[in-house]
RNA sequence: GGUCCCGUAGCUCAGCUGGAUAGAGCAACUGACUUCUAAUCAGUAGGUCACAGGUUCGAAUCCUGUCGGGAUCACCA
């Protein structure tokens, strides 16, 4: 089907964007931050996708016929339960498709698709543009946006072409059907095909013609994918590849990596489907958040529109933050119950630490701060949030290196605990004397200040209020 | 069966290239708001870091194996 592919590498594909689909939020402001030069690539930050899993599906037979061997471990009845979810889920989906269109897969659909063939493509637009403004709500809320888009049909024509030239320069070869592959074995990966016997494009196949055609318009040295762990092959094909065209970015492809995000099994409730909506989610993150701020008027003073902006970005914070701390890696539960919470290990938590500085810095007028100098010892609470403070910037080469926001997430809240204890413990406005007045006012500023670049890396915007 | 990922408190997760009594949050229990915002803080309880070997002065961390969970091996995307 489909794909949209976004330069910097988020990459998503009608599949998975049906209305069964879910949300994600890669965040560029990291990449900004940590781009050297303008040429250089925007690295991707943490996104996640909130899914019922990948569907599996039955067939055991391979691409060549023979038979796959049966597992010999057998499934746990929750699994059990959870593999007949998904695979009705599937067949729910299918149904949807099939009944619309001859969908992929089946007889003369591709050819038709790639034909130009009105009917066909009229109803393909269709689908699609369903899918795309499901796909702008979400993305609206969660204050995401693209700088640009490819799609199947702006990529395949070159990626046709390059395996058109691949032929001729023996990478690839055509079999008596008409099918075009490549041999992959010397690299432990198998035979792949990369055009079908009608000639059509399969799934790589435009890959292929989007890492090129990315390349073109940006003259990136990097590209990074993010996308789930279940198409580490795909990647492995696709990257084995580029390099045996001798493309001059193959080096730089790099595949984030993550891990399917799954609902407590507690919840895989029957066959409505166990999923999640992403809108619904929000809408419920947001109840939450607004009964919580209500109950402290703490900014009830505000005009409405901004009371709501507050509430906006707290429940935002909440639902980014919750995905965001866990390591891309790893595959992770996901309670929508636990997802709302505003206390704890959350992005609430990180944003009123930023929030009681700003609270404290209101009742200030500019004052002068030379003083600060001259407090001396430092408690051991300042001194611990000093220490933190100046690992910031390693925190963030760190991340970057190892492409983990999570680190960033796990740092921020450190800091933020950190300071509330501090506050808690230690007046700043009636500190002991000048000295400790000034020294701790600076030291606030440093923290809420370290605090918003941090999660604005994230995604993450902070309130003044809250 | 081949390849790859994962296994840390009841639950969700941190623990960087090995370093001292393995840390948070949630849930449970106990305390702290006439004082800069209690979306907070302090405390109690909770772990044979899946298991077994190996390397090392030293292993949750590195290596091997076993067990358990997951992904993938489509002329689907």
């Amino acid at each position: 089907m489909r794909q949209g592919t976004m330069w910097f590498g988020f990459r998503s594909s009608t599949t998975g964007a049906s209305p069964f689909a879910k949300a994600c939020w890669p965040g560029k402001n990291l990449a900004r931050a940590l781009r050297p030069n303008p040429k250089a690539p925007r690295a991707i930050i943490l996104w996640a996708i909130i899914t019922c899993g990948s569907i599996k599906n039955s067939k055991r037979n391979t691409a060549n016929g023979r038979k796959r061997p049966k597992r010999s471990r057998s499934l746990n009845p929750e699994n059990k339960m959870a593999k007949a979810a998904r695979s009705s889920l599937k067949r729910i989906k299918t149904s949807i498709l099939m009944s619309i269109a001859p969908g992929p897969g089946s007889p003369g659909y591709a050819p038709a698709l790639e034909a130009g063939d009105p009917e066909t493509v009229a109803l393909w637009e269709q689908m699609n543009s369903w899918v795309y403004q499901g796909f702008d709500t979400t993305y609206q809320a969660l204050g995401v946006a693209f700088d640009k888009f490819y799609f199947e049909s702006d990529t395949y024509l070159l990626g046709k072409d390059t395996v058109e030239k691949g032929l001729q320069s023996g990478i690839f070869y055509r079999l008596d059907d008409g099918s075009v592959w490549i041999d992959l074995e010397d690299a432990k990966l198998d035979k792949k095909l990369v055009l079908r016997k009608d000639g059509t494009s399969v799934y790589i196949t435009q890959d292929i013609g989007t890492a090129q055609l990315r390349y073109r318009d940006f003259g990136v040295e990097k590209m990074v994918y993010v996308v789930a762990d279940e198409q580490n092959y795909h990647f492995q094909v696709l990257f084995e590849i580029m390099k045996r065209l001798g493309e001059p970015y193959a080096e730089g492809l790099f595949h984030l990596s993550y891990g399917m995000v799954e609902l407590p099994t507690g919840r895989m409730k029957s066959r409505e489907g166990t999923v999640v909506d992403a809108d619904d989610l929000l809408a419920e993150v947001v109840r939450e958040a607004r009964e919580n701020t209500m109950e402290r008027e703490n900014i009830a003073g505000l005009p409405e529109a901004e009371q709501e902006e507050v509430i906006r970005k707290i429940a935002l914070a909440a639902l980014k933050f919750f995905l965001i701390k866990v390591h891309p890696k790893k595959r992770m539960i996901f309670d929508p119950k636990e997802s709302v919470d505003l206390q704890g290990q959350t992005g609430p938590y990180v944003q009123n630490a930023y929030v009681r500085v700003q609270s404290v810095l209101r009742k200030i007028e500019s004052e002068d701060l030379s003083a600060a100098s001259a407090h001396e010892p430092l408690n051991a609470d300042e001194r611990d949030l000093i220490g933190q403070v100046y690992q910031f910037p390693g925190i963030i080469q760190e991340a970057a290196r190892e492409y983990d926001p999570s680190a960033i997430a796990n740092y921020c809240f450190n800091l933020a605990k950190a300071y509330h204890r501090f506050y808690h413990e230690h007046s700043i406005l009636r500190a002991e004397n000048e000295a400790a007045r000034a020294f701790r006012l600076q030291l606030s500023m440093a923290v809420a200040h370290v605090l918003r670049n941090g999660m604005d890396l994230l995604g993450i915007d902070m309130p003044e209020r809250m």
